[in-house]
DNA sequence: TTGTTAGTGTGTCATTTGACACAGTTGTTG
DNA sequence: CAACAACTGTGTCAAATGACACACTAACAA
């Protein structure tokens, strides 16, 4: 059973046939670090679920600097839902970070899925309702936590992000200067 | 036709009978200002569409103090989401700051309504998606913009809130101190 | 009326932060 | 190798912020 098949069976009852069907819609494929998922000004046209791989989802904002929307660290889905669900132009680029494994579902076998049978359609709603979920936990934390206890829990529950992210880029992540960073840094470097 | 149908025909296509249908699950009610739709420790059984009026949702951080998370002005749906599909006790709480007309859907009736056939599952999908799609996009705009540029764009878009929240609350929503909050509302005095 | 509570306006001050500047390091390219 | 670009470490300094303190107001209950 691959990462994809086994994230599906993990988070919902499901036959093997089910997996097996799963699996055909996806196609697998291994890219280099510095591979671009989606870039601004494209219309993004697949689901990616990261089944290995660090990568940077970021834009630019008025004053033309980077901002890192988020670091992702599989397995975990990929995409820029508004791009992809309303066919829309996307203001973001995602760019892998390291070599990566990645399963791709294209819009077209995405609708033939979630209109193949309530079942489906079910499914794609709760990945949906719980990536929804994980936002707002998201939020409350960027809204409750400092900085510093943020970073702390960077380094202990997503080390890869850590190094294979720049400190520029982790640092825009935190919303915070790469300076401010650098001396959160320094002061926990013997934890 | 009720705002909540109106919500409904404006982003779906909906026949009448459709509309007819909708208005079946839901039941108006008309609260005054300081009603608890629910509270920390409660299973959140049922999802609002407010129709009008400006409700606060908040919880308490470590620290024991109020944190707002959202200042919600109608129309728009509004629940705990994790508490209500994951059936969890919820971590916040949600009371009105004004008088209140809202529309409730009970869980029974919620997943009556999304198993009845697949419209009905992907209006429910697609509405969900557009709340994540909103979410995503608040995550940006706290990443990129100043205090003083939200707080500004709220009186333009949300003066209802502006005029029904505390400076205490607002100032938390914005995720800095009433001080601050206050320097800004006297600078900006004269815009 | 008085007392009480919650919220707001405002000043002071120590701390934190961001902006800037510059040196050192690494990696890449010709 | 040399040149260059990108990133990181680090110091200085001005500006923004939060913490604290206290007066004032409004709402409400006794």
């Amino acid at each position: 059973m691959n990462a994809l098949q086994l994230f599906f069976k993990e988070s919902h009852q499901l036959s093997s046939d089910d997996l097996t069907f799963i699996a055909d819609h996806f196609e697998k494929v291994s890219v280099p670090k510095g591979t671009v998922l989606f870039e601004q000004g494209e219309v993004v046209d697949s689901v990616y679920f990261i089944a290995e791989g660090v990568l940077h989802h970021y834009n630019f904002n008025q004053e033309g600097e980077k901002v890192t929307l988020e670091l992702h660290d599989g397995p975990c889905f990929c995409t820029d839902l508004e791009s992809f669900s309303e066919v829309k132009k996307s203001k973001d680029a995602c760019v892998t970070l390291t070599d990566s494994t990645l399963y791709v579902l294209t819009k077209d076998k995405y609708d033939a899925l979630i209109n193949t049978n309530l079942k489906w359609a079910h499914i794609a709603k709760d990945i949906i309702a719980k990536t929804l979920i994980k936002m707002l936990d998201q939020l409350k934390v960027v809204s409750t936590k400092s900085i510093e206890q943020r970073y702390l829990e960077l380094v202990k529950n997503k080390p890869l992000i850590i190094q294979n992210a720049s400190v520029r880029d982790i640092a825009s992540y935190l919303g915070t200067s790469r300076e401010t960073l650098h001396r959160i840094r320094k002061k926990n470097i013997f934890a």
